[in-house]
DNA sequence: CGCGACTTTGACAGATGTCAAGGCTTGTGG
DNA sequence: CCACAAGCCTTGACATCTGTCAAAGTCGCG
């Protein structure tokens, strides 16, 4: 995963892009997204980003890796519960619940940008559509943690794993408007284990069955989707919820 | 479950208290919300009250009885995401995302407020502090999922079932200030199995331990909790995620 | 070259699901 | 007031999936 560190205007600009993608903003939300101040941080793999519990005064923007929100039970057992890659803001609900109850964690080397509450909540003041956006992806992310609460609940371990790829593939591919049929996961399978509820042992045992199908190839964590639509029907897989395409906001 | 309806201002009310349990909120804001439209409506059990990928034009208030926001897979698995007693608005986040991915679901007789969108966006917009309070209502119930996760990815049936009667008595008890140690779950052993990604007769199985450890009985619908120290023991509960204090809003 | 982290495998254990039948409750209509 | 039906709960026997433990193999990096 890289490492060299991304320019702070690029890191906003992405953040920008996310929220474009689902909510019609005008030049004057954009500037004042762009415009918010920044300080860069790094974290290497397996670090806390966010400790479980603990009270922010800023909201952490990926820059470049991957990260995972995440719960954690009283004896150590992690469930991920959330992943973020470069544009994503993974603790903006922070902005009006402080005191969090998840952790982030870096599930690669990452590059976050801090950004205060404080400028968020006074350009969600000055600007409505902004206010309705930051409220909008919150929701958008609630609602793929739900998608996620039924693949955990209901699903078997292959269909899990096919979900989570898939999922992985087409908010990667984005920007080519396509899934992406080849790409870097950046987790290591004890990672998917925690985020698909599972045990890594058992982990590697689906990969291995889903490779002996022809579906997929998983190598020092480079995902090649070789059967794109078996993959999608082992998963049951319906791209809907991950709202990826543009749409009015309301009022 | 009760079947009498309850007057508009009755559900409005529990609504505010919901709100202002976590937001500060002037009286400026407190009138806006009881002046929302509603318009009632009653559904039966396993009615569903808005129906899957369904797009509507208001948010449901639950005035009376219990229901259940769902995911369903392709052949017809659900998993119920989230539960909503009187006074929660279960698809608030309808609000900025009209194509509810969602389905909500009565499990008992259940009264519903119907609120326009256009007038909760309204009320937003003229109130900064209604905004954030509705934003946060979001997160809220977005931080009860991810606990939901922990609890189906990472538990096992007994610890399941016990955190979520642990979570069902403290939000029944808010009034009280305390759990409440005896109260009406609603729901069918069926819907329980739903919630917590079981089988109907695994939490039929997993209840009948629960009784013979002398923790609590169920017994047509009607919960009591024997030990309620050893329930939270047994469900690793903590009710910090539930937000059940107020605290001062942001910015 | 060697260490550490990760992946892969095997044998076995345990939890949960499946199927199927029977028992209870509750509400309804005669 | 009784009989019946529908929906729910309970139980048993058995199948399957996933977890556990432990060891060996691989890969990348210093």
């Amino acid at each position: 995963m890289s490492t060299r560190p991304v320019r702070t205007h690029v890191g906003l600009q992405m953040f920008l892009d996310r929220l474009a993608l689902r909510s019609t903003l005008g030049s004057a939300e954009q500037e004042a997204v762009l415009a918010l101040p920044t300080e860069s941080r790094q974290f290497g793999t397996n670090q806390d980003i966010v400790a479980l519990g603990q009270r922010t005064t800023h909201a952490c923007l990926i820059a470049a890796g991957l990260a995972g929100r995440f719960e954690q039970t009283s004896d150590g057992d992690r469930q991920i519960t959330a992943l973020y890659i470069p544009g994503d803001m993974g603790d903006l609900p922070s902005t009006v619940l402080p005191r969090a109850a998840s952790g982030l964690v870096a599930l690669t080397d990452v590059q976050v940008l801090h950004v205060p509450h404080d400028a968020l909540v006074q350009a969600a003041d000055r600007h409505r559509l902004l206010a309705l956006a930051f409220w909008r992806d919150c929701c958008i992310d609630a609602g793929i943690m739900a998608q996620w609460m039924l693949n955990v609940g209901r699903r078997d371990a292959r269909s899990r794993l096919a979900h989570l790829f898939c999922e992985l593939s087409c908010r990667h591919g984005t920007r080519e408007r396509t899934a992406s049929l080849g790409f870097d996961v950046g987790m290591s399978q004890a990672h998917l284990a925690d985020a698909l509820g599972l045990t890594p042992v058992h982990v590697n045992r689906t990969l291995s069955v889903l490779r002996q199908q022809g579906v997929l190839t998983l190598k020092g964590r480079r995902l090649t989707i070789h059967d794109w639509g078996a993959l999608k029907d082992i998963a049951d897989f319906n791209a809907a919820y991950l709202h990826l395409e543009r749409q009015p906001i309301d009022g």
